[in-house]
Parts: C-alpha cells; structure tokens; sequence
DNA sequence: CCGAATCCTGGACGATACTG
DNA sequence: CAGTATCGTCCAGGATTCGG
C-alpha cells in the first residue's frame, strides 16, 4: 500500500523533463476519479447519501432541479464505481434504496477536505484574481 | 473564518426535509470550485505548476496531447481564479511566465488527499464494484 | 415507484491555419 | 514564442414520453 502523499506527484509520477504521456494521464486514478466527480450531480447526492440512506423519490425530491434521467445516471455512476450501493425491495409498488459503501463513506473525507478549502477561500475565489506581491525582478520602482 | 469542517454538511446547509434550492447549489463554493477541476487539463496544470513555474511551450512540451488552444483556456481560466499569476516579460521573442499564486499553492494539499485517496483504492475503484459484505448472505456458487 | 428511450441544445475539446 | 480564429465532433444534460 502506499505511504502518504504530500503532494500530488502520483499523478506526473517523477517526471520534470518527461513529458506527461497522455495514455499514463488518462488512465491516472487521480484522473479517474476526477472524471466521475466531474458531472453536474455526482457530488452533491454523494453528500446527501452520506448523512442517511434514500430512496429514489426522496433523493429526487431532495435535490432541486434535478431530473429522473440525470438521478439514474448519476446514480449509475456511482453505483458502478463501487461507491453506492442499490437495494431492490420487492415490495408493491417496488422501493429501491440507495446507500454509501464503505469505499463511498471513505471517499467524503478527502471530498470534505476540498469542501473546507473552498469555503475558507470562497471570498479570494469570487474576487477573481487576489492581491499578489507580484515580484517581477525589476520591482515596483 | 469558518471553523473547521468536519464534513461536507456546508454543501447542503443543515437541510435534511428541506430540498437543496437548485440556485444555492450552483453558487456553492464548493461546486464552483468542481467546476473549475473538472475540465480535462486544469488538474494537471496546477500540478506541473505547483512543483516550478513554467513559460508557455515548456507547459505545452510537458503535458503530451494538449492543444494550444485548450492550454490557453486552461491558464486563463486558472488565471481569472486566482490560482494562476501570468508574468510577461518584455523580450524578443517575448516570454510569458507562469506560476502558482499563494491561493493555487494551498490548494495542492486538499487536491493532494483526493489523490491519495484516489491511489489508495484503485483497486477497488477498477474492479467496478469492490467486494462489500452484500447484504445476501448467498456466496459466490 | 422506478426507470428506459428518444429528441434536442449548448459547451468542451481537437485540428488546423493564421498573427504580432 | 505565445497566442487567436474558425470549424467540426462528441457528449453532458434537460424535456418528454413510454413501460413494468
């Protein structure tokens, strides 16, 4: 297993003169989860699946703006990443629910770590570009 | 300042009746942060960025595949965050540098234990759905 | 109640060519 | 060297309809 990072360096490997090959780069979990994380939706029904268990309509009436298309999607997605997990209940009418796994509840700490990021730094963000020291080396004079 | 956060509950308020209002949920800090990571290339710039600055074509050289056109993008988009300074000095040919401001630089470490993460279940993420303790009791055969 | 099938639009992305 | 302009493709995502 691998000891812990602190940086991101898996993701480049050791490479400063290589070029980052673009095969290396797409199959990168780093990239990969990035790519799961990345759609409209995904995040915000990993949030709400992490506090309790729901069923569909709940879920979809939960998030607003949300449509049954892009619910099963994503849904789907994480589903098949081994993150959520779908139980049928043969009831009449059918209720299917849907919960964390534990790789899924493992995945909100590190997801909570750039959420606190973006909210300590919510204020730079929207202010666009930051005041900088810019130092160029002629300096301002 | 915020405390710290010890999950992501910023996202979803302290909602858990009261659907998540479509127009709060896009001006989440933290979904516009995601909208900004979630483009193809951003990730890996900021990574490259964040080990040495670097002038244009050395960022086109490094990263294999990218277009000019999409390394533009990404910068400005960076750039327009604040997470990117661009220098340019006035030589012939001119030189563009580019570097990492403070705010960039503090995001590599939440970026960092998503890669973590990401590096740690690998596995479990490429067997698609990893072998949880189903519910049915029923083994394999 | 849960979800699949279909149609449509906008934006991300790539390739190529051109410019100061 | 460091971009901009233009064009074409692909896919996420919304609306709607249908099925079990």
């Amino acid at each position: 297993m691998s000891p812990t990072h602190t940086d991101v360096r898996s993701l480049v490997g050791a490479a400063l003169e290589t070029p980052v090959p673009a095969d290396e780069y797409d199959r990168c979990p780093v990239t990969e989860v990035m790519r799961l994380m990345s759609d409209k939706w995904t995040v915000i029904v990993l949030v709400l699946l992490g506090r309790q268990p729901y069923r569909f309509n709940e879920l979809h009436r939960a998030i607003d703006g949300i449509s049954q298309r892009m619910l099963t999607r994503t849904l789907r997605g994480l589903e098949s990443a081994g993150l959520v997990l779908r139980e049928v209940h043969p009831t009449v009418p059918p209720s299917v629910e849907y919960r964390l796994t534990p790789l899924g509840q493992s995945l909100l700490g590190p997801l909570s770590g750039l959420a606190d990021w973006a909210v300590t730094n919510e204020a730079a963000l929207a202010a666009g570009r930051h005041p900088v020291a810019a130092a160029t080396s002629s300096g301002p004079h």
